[in-house]
DNA sequence: CCTAATTTTTAGATCAGTCTAATAAATATC
DNA sequence: GATATTTATTAGACTGATCTAAAAATTAGG
């Protein structure tokens, strides 16, 4: 009895797609339905059910008709595996090859399914075990455990001091107009105005003399966490503890 | 009319790999029959069957059946395309990522179909554009040219003093042996005995003490070059030119 | 040149991943 | 709560890459 614990499965880069959009539909803490994953990968949703059928069957999630998709610890070990090896990529490819923030998801999202595991042992080291990936996103460590974010959406922030913490949003074409506009990962910002009726925000980047006016809608997949330095004098401890290094984080991301 | 020049034709991997061994066995001077070619890609005959037949209809390569397949321009040039990806690759894991000359191949046999051209173009630059692999295989350039490279089977040598110029086996252990008995792309050894009936060779590496008996068959996968330097006195100018950097070369490959 | 051995091709299947169209279940609306 | 809308599943089919077994062509031997 027992045993069964360590198995090395493989799965094809097909599943690995699979099991990462599950588990990034349950990080958004959303329902694994079907249709979701189905329009996460593009494909019909017959195809979704059939897949969710097979990875049930294989243990890699649990799959209830009509409702969706839960991973398993398994799957969602070997979910995680795939995240960690997609955000190492995408920093190897920013810092070591000098590809831009915009570039390196699209890269990786290929090469995650064909390195080795030395071969992210090796960048990991090269790069130094960094634990945020050019979109500022955290990259799970060796043995899986992310660490926690703190920040919060721009889209519902309040008019005050921030800095951009992470960009979830893959489009090349929008990362590159963020960059053009100075907002990037480590980016002081302050938030100026939020126009009514799902208008826009009117932020000022540091090292930007104009404001930037930006839709509702793309400040979504912008992260921020408030910045407590103007008001230095009254600081107390409000917020809890838990390991940061805000600053490592600035000066890894640089550029 | 014409035209038809330049269609950046994508192919799935599988056929990736089919351009590449055909290229190989042509290279040999041998016929890319349908048996070889399934040897070389460890299929099935009937599947080599089929896919040279498509593989024709793409305008890849000529298909005779009962005789085998000649590569197109056009497939050639893809074929040499992935060669190019394939040996720089395996020099970016050797130099930047540490990888052994043994653990190259693997590796890089998986990445070849996955990274996009810039990455290839970056980890060219960022080697500063070897023109040999860890295995001493010459890296055809980015217009698809390769240097001839001009050096003989030390199972076919006579005694005497020679350098290592390439090894063409891809086996992990193999390479692993010859890299513990001192024999390396660039080594210097001296041929000191052929034993006959397809006996071993004795051969003495540099900076060995102890000679290396190495069967025949396994000095088929080992070109060497002659050194002239023992005799320097007698030297006159008897092959031809075409460039030459064997110095560049020692240095490159180190160990 | 005729048979034997070898090599290659044909025929028929399988598997993974996908699709479309049709049906069925769940949810929302009045 | 009966009907309409949305969401999911089933059914049937296709494509690319592969296999095995049987048939056919080529090559080799006497």
């Amino acid at each position: 009895m027992a045993a069964e614990s360590e198995k090395k499965t493989t799965v094809s880069s097909t599943v690995e797609d699979y099991l990462k959009v599950v588990l990034k539909i349950e990080d958004m803490k959303q329902r694994a339905s079907t249709s979701r994953v189905a329009r996460h990968l593009d494909v019909a949703d017959a195809t979704v059910t059939d897949m969710l059928r097979k990875l049930k069957k294989a243990g890699l999630l649990e799959y209830k008709p009509y409702y969706g998709a839960t991973l398993t610890r398994k799957g969602r070990q070997m979910a995680v595996r795939i995240l960690r090896r997609h955000r190492l990529l995408e920093m190897f490819l920013h810092q070591v090859l000098g590809y831009g923030w915009e570039q390196v998801h699209q890269e990786a999202e290929r090469l995650e399914h064909a390195v080795s595991d030395l071969f992210i042992s090796r960048i990991d080291a090269l790069l130094d075990f960094p634990s945020q990936d050019p979109h500022g996103e955290a990259i799970p460590d060796a043995r899986g455990v992310r660490q926690v974010e703190d920040d919060l959406c721009l889209a519902e922030a309040e008019p005050g001091s921030y800095s951009v913490r992470k960009v979830t949003n893959s489009d090349p074409e929008f990362l590159a107009y963020l960059d053009k506009v100075g907002l990037r990962p480590a980016t002081r910002l302050s938030l100026q105005e939020k126009a009514p009726f799902q208008g826009p925000l009117k932020l000022l980047p540091e090292s930007r003399l104009e404001p930037v006016y930006l839709g509702l809608e793309a400040c979504r997949s912008i992260f921020v966490s408030p910045r407590k330095d103007r008001l230095r004098a009254s600081e107390s401890a409000p917020d809890g503890p838990a390991s940061r290094e805000v600053a490592s984080r600035g000066s890894r991301i640089s550029t």
